[in-house]
DNA sequence: ACAAGGGTGCGAAAAAAATCGCACTTTTTA
DNA sequence: TAAAAAGTGCGATTTTTTTCGCACCCTTGT
């Protein structure tokens, strides 16, 4: 039903890895101060620190280097951790219907969405329908 | 080295407790032993028990006799959880974009719904693009 | 050159989570 | 109707997480 791919929403992370990784996600790129400020400096920057060295000791997280901070980033990337969180979501909570999900993204009335993206929507949806009627000519 | 702050409301879940929730969601109703099949037998029956109770004491579950078991039950629906979790990893992996979500959704090529999934859709836009005409005139 | 201001690594203590086992109470069932 | 099967509650222990403080190392401005 689902794919097993490594992402947030993969169950091996602790609560505050999860946070971290959130941040991660959102800037793609940060330093261990960026990462603290993020999570509203709650805890220490020396916390959030060790924090993410044990993420990396686990294979969550890359670093590189730059000038003489570390800048940190998910190892995998966001879309694919997105994609597959998504999926994993919509088994979850929707038992597997895209539809039922769709619905709930757009609300009732599509009001959760702006006129421009409702737009980039049903362009997406023709295209697919498109692509549909050709397969099976 | 510690830190007070009364963690009354501690929303986020630890990572058992996430399966657990994650198995309840997908249910919306089961026994301890229920859970416990479902999670794969790995730790013990009683740990489960005690996992499910403690989920209840944080008020995450609920739970109702039925005979001389308790069934258990998420304590929010599974529509709103899921719409709720929905609009966070939206946020978190698409920033915001629901088109982007529906686009990871769907697919390139719209491939990863059925025929019968993509016509609910299609009409849910519709409808929505309709009610945005009708409330701009 | 050399304080200052930032960074990094790491050990260890405190707190939270996860696991069990045991005693005891219903239900079932042979 | 008594043993077996299945439940429940909870104390206690083991693991993991989480949090920090410290020592020490680079840059940078003066």
């Amino acid at each position: 039903m689902s794919k097993k791919k490594a992402g947030i929403e993969d169950s091996s992370l602790s609560r505050r890895e999860r946070e971290v990784m959130e941040v991660l996600f959102r800037k793609e790129n940060a330093t261990a101060r960026d990462v603290w400020s993020a999570l509203g400096e709650s805890r220490t920057y020396s916390t959030v620190r060790k924090q993410l060295s044990i993420l990396e000791e686990k294979g969550h997280v890359t670093h590189r280097v730059k000038g003489a901070t570390f800048l940190y980033s998910p190892r995998v990337e966001r879309e694919v951790a997105g994609t597959s969180a998504l999926s994993r979501l919509v088994d979850t909570f929707f038992q597997g219907s895209v539809a039922g999900a769709v619905s709930s993204l757009l609300g009732d009335t599509g009001e959760k969405v702006s006129t421009e993206e409702l737009e980039r929507i049903s362009s997406m949806i023709e295209e697919a329908r498109k692509s549909r009627e050709e397969e099976s000519s």
